[in-house]
DNA sequence: GGATGACCATACGGTACCGTATGCATTCCA
DNA sequence: TGGAATGCATACGGTACCGTATGGTCATCC
């Protein structure tokens, strides 16, 4: 017998639970997010739970925290586009913030600002990442040449959309939902003052 | 003393019910409608709950259809335009539906379309009402001129930024909010294929 | 004016949680 | 190698619910 230990004992930590509770709060929200059943999914007691954490609001601010730097890391890697190529660089934010492309990431960001809309501590986590995606789309637009306060309207636009679309149920509304989204897209992106090239659009 | 009762006895019916459950829900989400915190909001106990309601089920089912008969009713009247003015009722639709304008009735739609995404009778409801309201601004745009499928676009456009901007907090992005929604209107509303006038926009 | 039914209170058993206390096993380290 | 410390299990008291059972209190109508 070496002291290669077979059986590893896979040791739980913070963050271990936090992702595990990342997970429910995609599928059952903020209120299915109990301890009890966090740990169950875990296949451990409770008892571990309150070995890493002091009570739920201890891994729900963790939770928050996380998902934060997520989406700040994320949202300035989706911005930085190469000069020349900002409005393809709108358009590619577009398509990875709508639903079809990351159903549990919508899911987790519903379940946030859903969160947000009763407790401070979620709201203000929200206003900082909102604050960061919108002067971060902001930037591609001015970077297009599009005049300030115009490029403030159609950032705010593209985010509202792509929230708000992931709310609706339109599947019986239009059959060719992919050149509905095509569409919108150009709706937000293409603006008058830009001096489009015969590839910039449907980047 | 006459027969004119002092102490009118208001009697509860499922209309009252349903009435502060809509309430409930509206300020607690779903998970927070629970049938013993309902009756306290109503100074009653739970035994008169399940005198007018089978179960906790029947109660939220009943909200939903007076929800859906309230929205179709509402999308009907606010999308009734006199000929001629379709343009400027487009606008009256982006701003009555537009959180500031009426925030419980947002806060009752976000819950609604929260509670929808785990529940599938919540998910027809959703999915008839926002079928019915994309028809209805499709037929303004249609009115206005412009192509069926960007009358699509853009009614979908339209939606999913009212319900978006709902659960975005932009206070510290932009000083000029209402200058902001009025070009977001603008963006949403004004089509290329629109025989302008002089009086149209901003109806 | 007594019976009936509508409406509600009270009381109960059961479940699903929260957070604490405490014990037990493993690992680390002097 | 014998403590400490780490990581988790078990057991407990407490709360907030759900749904049921049953009884009480009015109005109403013969």
């Amino acid at each position: 017998m070496e002291n290669k230990p077979l059986k590893p004992r896979v040791q739980l930590d913070r963050n271990a639970w936090v992702s595990a509770a990342t997970e429910v709060l995609a599928e059952e929200g903020i209120a299915g997010l109990r301890v009890e059943v966090l740990a169950k999914h875990l296949k451990v007691t409770k008892g571990s739970f309150y070995w890493h954490f002091q009570d739920r609001r201890d891994l729900l601010l963790a939770v928050l925290q996380v998902w934060k730097d997520g989406r700040i890391r994320d949202i300035v890697k989706q911005t930085r586009a190469q000069p020349g190529r900002e409005l393809e660089q709108i358009y590619h934010v577009i398509d990875v913030y709508s639903t079809s492309r990351s159903r549990r990431g919508a899911a987790i960001e519903l379940a946030v600002r859903d969160w947000a809309r009763r407790d401070a501590d979620a709201a203000a986590i929200v206003a900082e990442v909102d604050d960061i995606r919108l002067r971060c789309a902001r930037d591609l637009f001015l970077a297009c040449g599009v005049p300030m306060e115009e490029a403030s309207s159609r950032c705010m636009l593209l985010y509202a959309y792509v929230f708000g679309i992931s709310l609706m149920i339109y599947d019986k509304f239009d059959s060719d939902v992919a050149r509905l989204k095509r569409d919108i897209a150009d709706l937000i992106a293409q603006s008058a003052s830009m001096k489009r090239t015969a590839t910039a659009a449907h980047g």
